[in-house]
DNA sequence: CTATATAGTCAAGCTGCTTGACCATCATGT
DNA sequence: ACATGATGGTCAAGCAGCTTGACTATATAG
């Protein structure tokens, strides 16, 4: 394969991802949760199983605890997320979704799937749940964070 | 499909979306252009062809065209694009790229080459090649921004 | 020839992140 | 038990990269 073929493929393949994020956000949006940033959405998958420390928010996002503290700040200010202590460890601070919280995570998955419903009917489903298998081959652990 | 399938194929997406800016950012940064970051790169993709103006540019890139001013100058600086008087308006002036803008422009495709190369060692190359087909059906103008 | 639109720049301000310093608590070794 | 270092978290200050607003010069339309 030629370099601007692969070039092509990347650029290609940056602009479904940053078509996703803004469709996934735009759809969070219209459900109600107009004052998150895609950002939120990720630090809420991060939280959404059973919560998290700071510290570890801050590593999944790929920031520093400092930027990650100010980053709960924010959520907690605006009711989607609450401190708590921590079971096991007295220094530690349980960061746990409120109820809020939660319907914004839903809100993002029915937006998700929209999304993907739409490649489904452009390519078949059968073809998108194959991407999945093989995306998650390719970077298992690629960083949550595709910026500048 | 289920909402939760959505969300790890978004999710998935985003990480092969985010490992790949990145692995092209170091193999740009191994061939020696250590003083750019990836957007540089999205903007030399638009000044490549032929040289733009800094309003083509910002559009390309999603900033204020005042952003984008900023950024022409620290690429000037750095030495990889010029100001040129624009042929056919003399309110604007094209940016086009120098001998090293062209140089790391050669650096990345060959970086995004090495990775695409990584994902046919692993999927195949057919497989792979068919990938650029779709994810240009799904998107072909998404913006070249996934940013938070 | 006037009026409006467009290309670009200058200046000021804000947001989200960083670095650095610090305290409280945990874990380890003696 | 207790000293020592590691870890979780916060406070404070600074900065990079972007925005909005104002302005000039040139182009374009009527």
């Amino acid at each position: 394969m030629q370099n601007s073929e692969a070039m092509a493929l990347s650029a290609a393949l940056l602009a479904v991802a940053g078509d996703l994020t803004q469709r996934i956000h735009e759809g969070v949006v219209a459900r109600g949760f107009a004052d998150l940033r895609p950002v939120h959405g990720f630090a809420f998958t991060r939280l959404a199983p059973g919560g998290a420390t700071v510290t570890d928010l801050a590593a999944h996002l790929g920031v520093t605890k400092q930027a990650a503290s100010q980053l709960v700040d924010e959520m907690v200010r605006k009711g989607y997320v609450e401190r708590r202590p921590h079971p096991q460890d007295a220094r530690a601070r349980l960061v746990v979704l409120t109820e809020r919280g939660w319907a914004c995570t839903r809100a993002a998955e029915e937006a998700a799937a929209g999304v993907v419903r739409a490649w489904g009917d452009l390519l078949g489903e059968g073809e998108v749940r194959l991407w999945g298998e093989r995306l998650a081959r390719i970077a298992p652990h690629g960083p949550i964070r595709p910026a500048w």
